[in-house]
Parts: C-alpha cells; sequence; structure tokens
DNA sequence: TTAATTATACTCAATTTGAGCATAATAGAG
DNA sequence: CTCTATTATGCTCAAATTGAGTATAATTAA
C-alpha cells in the first residue's frame, strides 16, 4: 500500500531462561559486551527458511549456546520498539529495524552460576518474603508520586500498579510497575534510550541490555499468573523433592511467603504429587521426598496451585 | 552469525476484531479474494519507522479501513509459520517470509453485518450452548481416533483437548483443538497448506485465509480464559444494559450455559455493575438497566466474574 | 537430656459455591 | 378483567473451600 515505507524487519528471539538457585530465582545471562558493561539475556536471529517455527529456531539455538536443558518453552509477547527511543530524541542514525520476541523458559539445573542472574538484584521492588521492600518508600514511590503530580491518569497507574496509596499490591503486576519506572525515567535504560536526561542516581536494580529488563518483567508476570492455575512449578524441581521445597521455589517466584500447612492441603487435593517412599535428611525433622504426579490421564483441567496468601498481608 | 541465511521478514498485523450481535460473537472478516473465495481477517503490514510500537500500527490501519471504534486491544501471538506447509510440499516458490502477529480487539457495535462473520460457523463444535455439538461425535471424533491410532502421544493429545474419552471439556482450548484437528488433515487448511492429499469432504467449520482460523482460535482461547478473571465483557456492552444481557454475552463467548442466579450474585459480590435507574422493557417483568461501574479507584485486582459453570455439564 | 528445628496431622469458624425454590412484574390471549 | 406465559429477582441451604491456627512427631546439635 505504502511504497515510501519499508516494511522489512529482523526478527530477534530472546530469552529468560529461569532456574531457581536455592532461595533465589534466577535467569540465564550473556557476558557483557557492551560499552557499559551490562548484562543482557541470550538472543539469537530468526532465520525464517532454516526454522519452520519461532520456537524451533529458539530451541536451537539456546542448545548450541548454552547446552542447556530447557523443557518448558512459552512464548511472552513481541516488542516492535526493542530499542525505543522517545520522540525528542535523535532517530537519525536509526540502524536496522528489529523486532524482538521474548520467550519464557524453565530449566531444572542452572550450570555455570555466574551466568545466571538473581531476579530480584534486577528488581529488589519485587521480593516481598521478608516484608515490604524499604527501596519503596525511600526512592521509588516518592519519586514516582513526584513524577505524577496532579496527573490524574498518573495518579491512576500509580495506584493500580504499585498499590499507592491504599496498601494493596499485586504480584503479578512487574511488568506494568517496570513500564511506569522507565517513563518515569526511574531505571537506567530510560536514561540509556534517551529519554531522560539526567543519569538516575539511585540505580534502581541491575540495568540489563535493551529491552531485555522490559522482557524479563514480562516473564516474571507470566510466570507468576501461570503458577496460579497451572503445576509449572515442577518444571523448576528435581525429579524428587520435599513438599517443604515445592513451597520455597513457588515463594521464591511469587516474592512472597506461603501459609505452610494450607500449601500442603492444596498440593494433596490436587493430587499434584505422589511419595516416592525415601526420605530426605538434613535437620530437623525427615521430609518425605515426593515426585511430580504426571497423570496425563486426567491433565485436561490441570489445577495449578491456589496459592494460599491470606488476607493478612504484612505491608 | 551465519550469513548463508536471510533473517529479514515482513511482518503482518492481523486482527480478530470481535464483537456480539444478538446471542451470536463475531468477527470481523475482509471481502474474499482469493481464488478459493473464503473469508480472512484484517490484516496489515507493520512500518516500524512509520509506527513506534506495533499496537499504534495496527489502531492505526483498523482506524483507516474499517472506521471501527475498537476500544480494548491485546496482543495474542506471534506465528513465524503463516503460511505453513509441510515438510514434503513444493517449497521452491517461498514467496517473502512473514510473520504474522495476532490481535484480539473488541468492539462495542458492529455495524455492516455482512462483514461480520459468526464464530461458531467457524468452530460449529465449540458452541455447546444447546448441549454438546452433534459434529463431534458424528464427525471429528470418529476421525480423530483413528487418527490417532495406538500412537499413545496422539491419544494423549486428544484427551487433554477433546476430553476423550472421559467426558471433560475445557472451554479455553479452542486453539488445542484445532491445530489438533489441522495436524489430522480434519480441516481445510491443512490440504491448502499442503499437508493433506485428500480434500476434506465433510467441511468441518468455514475455513479462513491463510493462518486466520488459527488467530481467531487463539483469540477465542484468550477471551475466554480472560473472561473469568477481568472484566473485560463489558467491552462488548453498551453503556446500559440488563444483567440477562450480560450473562446472554457471557455465554455467547464461552459457548455455554450459565446458572442465572450464581452469575448475579458475582455481578454483586464484585461490585462490577450500578444501576441506573432506568428499565428495560420486554416481553415478561422488565429488568433493570445497569452500567459498567468504572470505579478505577479499587481496579488494582480486578475481579471477573467467576463463572457458576456447576458441575453437571450436560454431555 | 534438652533445645532447636523441621514435618505433619488435625481443628474450626468464615466464606464461597452449586443448586434450587419462591415470588414479583409485565404483556398478550381469551 | 383474568389467566397464562414469560422474564426478573429475592432468598435458602447444604456442601465444599479457605484462612488461620493448635498440637504433636521425628530428627540433629549442644
Amino acid at each position: 500500500m505504502d511504497k515510501n515505507h519499508t516494511a522489512s524487519v529482523l526478527i530477534d528471539l530472546s530469552a529468560a531462561i529461569v532456574s531457581v538457585r536455592g532461595n533465589q530465582p534466577v535467569c540465564l545471562t550473556v557476558p557483557d559486551v557492551s560499552e557499559y558493561q551490562i548484562p543482557g539475556l541470550p538472543f539469537g536471529p530468526f532465520y525464517p527458511d532454516r526454522h519452520r517455527t519461532m520456537e524451533i529456531g529458539l530451541r536451537q539455538w539456546v542448545i548450541e549456546q548454552t547446552a542447556l536443558d530447557i523443557g518448558y518453552v512459552e512464548q511472552l509477547y513481541t516488542f516492535g520498539d526493542r530499542g525505543r527511543r522517545s520522540e525528542g530524541a535523535d532517530n537519525k542514525k536509526e540502524n536496522e529495524h528489529i523486532v524482538s520476541v521474548g520467550y519464557l523458559a524453565l530449566s531444572k539445573q542452572c550450570p555455570q552460576p555466574n551466568q545466571w542472574s538473581e531476579w530480584y538484584k534486577h528488581f529488589p521492588w519485587e521480593d516481598w518474603r521478608e516484608g515490604r521492600p524499604n527501596i519503596l518508600n525511600q526512592q521509588i514511590i516518592p519519586y514516582l508520586e513526584a513524577w505524577a503530580g496532579s496527573d490524574e491518569l498518573r495518579r491512576l497507574r500509580l495506584q493500580q500498579a504499585f498499590g499507592v496509596p491504599d496498601k494493596t499490591w499485586n504480584d503479578e503486576f512487574v511488568l506494568d510497575r517496570y513500564e511506569l519506572m522507565y517513563e518515569a525515567g526511574l531505571v537506567w535504560e530510560a536514561c540509556a534510550d534517551g529519554r531522560q536526561k539526567e543519569k538516575i542516581s539511585a540505580q534502581n536494580g541491575i540495568a540489563m541490555q535493551l529491552d531485555h529488563r522490559r522482557i524479563l518483567a514480562t516473564a516474571m508476570s507470566r510466570l507468576r499468573a501461570k503458577l496460579k492455575y497451572r503445576p509449572v512449578v515442577f518444571e523448576l524441581m528435581p525429579s524428587a523433592f520435599t513438599l517443604t521445597h515445592v513451597q520455597k521455589t513457588t515463594e521464591a517466584i511469587l516474592g512472597a511467603v506461603l501459609h505452610k500447612q494450607n500449601f500442603r492441603r492444596q498440593l494433596a487435593k490436587n493430587e499434584l504429587v505422589e511419595p516416592t517412599g525415601k526420605m530426605s535428611k538434613a535437620r530437623g525433622r525427615p521430609a518425605e521426598l515426593f515426585k511430580f504426579k504426571h497423570d496425563e490421564s486426567q491433565s485436561t483441567n490441570l489445577p495449578g496451585l491456589r496459592i494460599p496468601l491470606g488476607k493478612s498481608r504484612n505491608f
């Protein structure tokens, strides 16, 4: 239709490959090559004449580059503005247009520990396991309040994403919060994209290359949501595990603590696990080792874990 | 890395623009130009140097082409294999690679009725409002059973998607069912893509161009799922409506009937609607007219409608 | 032997759900 | 005007689920 505009783009497949190490969710990062020395997610180009689907292409280069066994893979979102720039920024030396397709992958193991980066170093405000993170009241909220000013729409979004001022927090709104902070110039990437003149003084979490922190935020949102209605935790568990281990993994991803007995009741009711007969040995009373009950015959309504967050969250 | 392969692609933005007319969900289709005279979804190219994001680009040509007011827009999925072909098919005259990004949009009105196509004409097996559709037992299931044979994986997927043989049906698995039928060569598109030698005799629903029925299936899956945890029905309702109207609209999308009193109890409990004071007049007792309670101040945990499907579904 | 630690069983009130009956308000038929 | 079909709405009630505990069991380390 419009011959004056080019429609040709390159496609990058970016992967948030997630695992849990100890009590920390981590994601695979690649050695930083940029001038800023900041980490990025692994990514590679999509060659449409080589791979029939994008997921096949993704698995291909993940295997080649990381030699990692990723089972669960899910497409997240396609971003048309990878190197997003403000309207006023210098758009002349616009390099070739790249569309990035974000993927979430889950891995049971994470070898080469130094290549894996903890989620909450990039998103310190998302970990509520020890109570409300200090950075919120000390840094983020005051800045965002000032940014919103009396702008009705901004205040509304602030309320939505951060539960300000009425003390609600939805753990799934990771992306919304990051985007708001980006727009408000509160994260380094906004500065790198030329949307923010002044450098960010208080580094609100470790930045990532390009739009990779945005993709990671999307992955966190999706995984936190999915956990509640599909049994995906087990994609992160070894073949045998204790119930506490499942709970700690779930809590790590959600960034919140759960009610122990009720969590186990959910597991039991939904028949998600079955005993192996073996016991774990650690400090305290030994725990029974379970395995995921891969009973496909009734997997139509895969129940997932109803998350017993309780009503009294500590604010 | 690999210079032997091209990575340049064109991006098409395809939209499933959904509305509800009477008791039928409909989606906007464009006049068919192909040799097969089959309808397609509206779509247009994405010009990355013209529109900062793909959603902006999408809204642009939707406005230009349809003069339609679409409020709610949501990205669905990005397909790398729009004109998917079997491995054995003739791949020589491969035209330029096109990646299609599917979008779901909701519209309150649907003018020009003949341009809107009813969902269930394309997916007759998805409408369970009058009980289990005959086409399942008479056509689809027997064929799929034969296709699966003794292949364990195929039988498993059949069980998953169609609830065979243990009588479960998940209304959200629209895409899974369509993909299974595609692979089994049960839909026209599989034949058009060269995956299926023999023509489909019993036309299982009206086919669409390219991968458009797949995108519509994705839209249906997403909308059915979303309905259950976000109040999106109101994107399809006029400014004032009766509670029965909301229920009928919900039922149309889900393809299932709901328990009237319990449905209203959900609406009441979640405070999603408020009375306008006016009454509707039709046959029978007049119903109160309500409007969507757009109370943004407490929209952090937008509740959506818990769907009172009940346990006794008629199979 | 004791304390700390972790696991697991069990309770109980409050809430939510599934399913239904009962009654109210209208239009149209006779 | 009365009856009936039709649609709307109020209310009940048992079953299931959830939130929030208490109590007890089996270990290790001091």
